[in-house]
DNA sequence: ACAAGTACGCGACAATTGTCGCACGATGTC
DNA sequence: GACATCGTGCGACAATTGTCGCGTACTTGT
């Protein structure tokens, strides 16, 4: 069951939520809509659509609605990174790990994790 | 008077035209198609598109319309990763050559040259 | 001169994305 | 209890993207 990938919106949401794994909608708001310039509404609309297509889940946290990242960090900016390479560099192979540094959102075993995902996902 | 980004179905029509300089639509649609599973209205329409955007024009050869890029492959491409690293990886300063080798659509001239254009587009 | 094939201008439609606002019910406050 | 809030469910709208098809004018073989 493969999930969708994220838009360009929806993304700084979701790495909200990587980062902090249960946040409300109005919290995620706080975080991302300063930004983005987005009114609650907008946040909430899209997070509606997150769960649409499988990105995230909601739970019910003492009457109210959190959510969560439902899917992970590394192999989704993996498969975004590997998707990109092919359709606009036309790089089939694995990408060289050295293309990550300077990411402010990987730590050093994540990117050790990462290189392993980008290796893997050979085959597909 | 800096052109708007190529979407993923304009990507390849651009490709080919940094590959042949010059094709009608009809010729366009012949490299493209097969892969594609476009109908003929569907490539003239996304051509059209385009020329709206401003990355490629049209010029009456012999009476036939014929398509010509109008933006550079090196710097669309280093634009594009750059703007991928930005918003995906958050990677701000400039990527690593190493990152591009493997592509099939970059000779070994284009590639110091794209490295050139990603060091100095820093500032912006 | 006519039929068949092209090229081209344009309009159309559904799906996706970016952004909101409104109405309603639960909660907390004097 | 009346009111101001806040969280939620939902509907709405414009712009962008992915895909086509139609009608018309033009070229060309027989």
């Amino acid at each position: 069951m493969e999930s969708m990938q994220p838009s360009p919106s929806e993304l700084p949401l979701l790495k909200a939520l990587w980062s902090k794994p249960q946040l409300s909608a109005r919290e995620l708001h706080d975080q991302v809509a300063g930004e983005l310039g987005w009114s609650l509404s907008s946040t909430r609309k899209t997070l509606d659509r997150m769960i649409d297509k499988g990105l995230i889940t909601v739970h019910d946290q003492h009457g109210l609605r959190v959510y969560r990242a439902s899917v992970d960090k590394i192999s989704t900016l993996a498969e975004m990174t590997r998707q990109f390479a092919r359709a606009v560099l036309e790089i089939d192979g694995p990408l060289p790990a050295s293309s990550f540094t300077g990411s402010k959102i990987l730590s050093h075993e994540e990117l050790e994790e990462l290189q392993k995902f980008l290796d893997e996902e050979e085959g597909k």
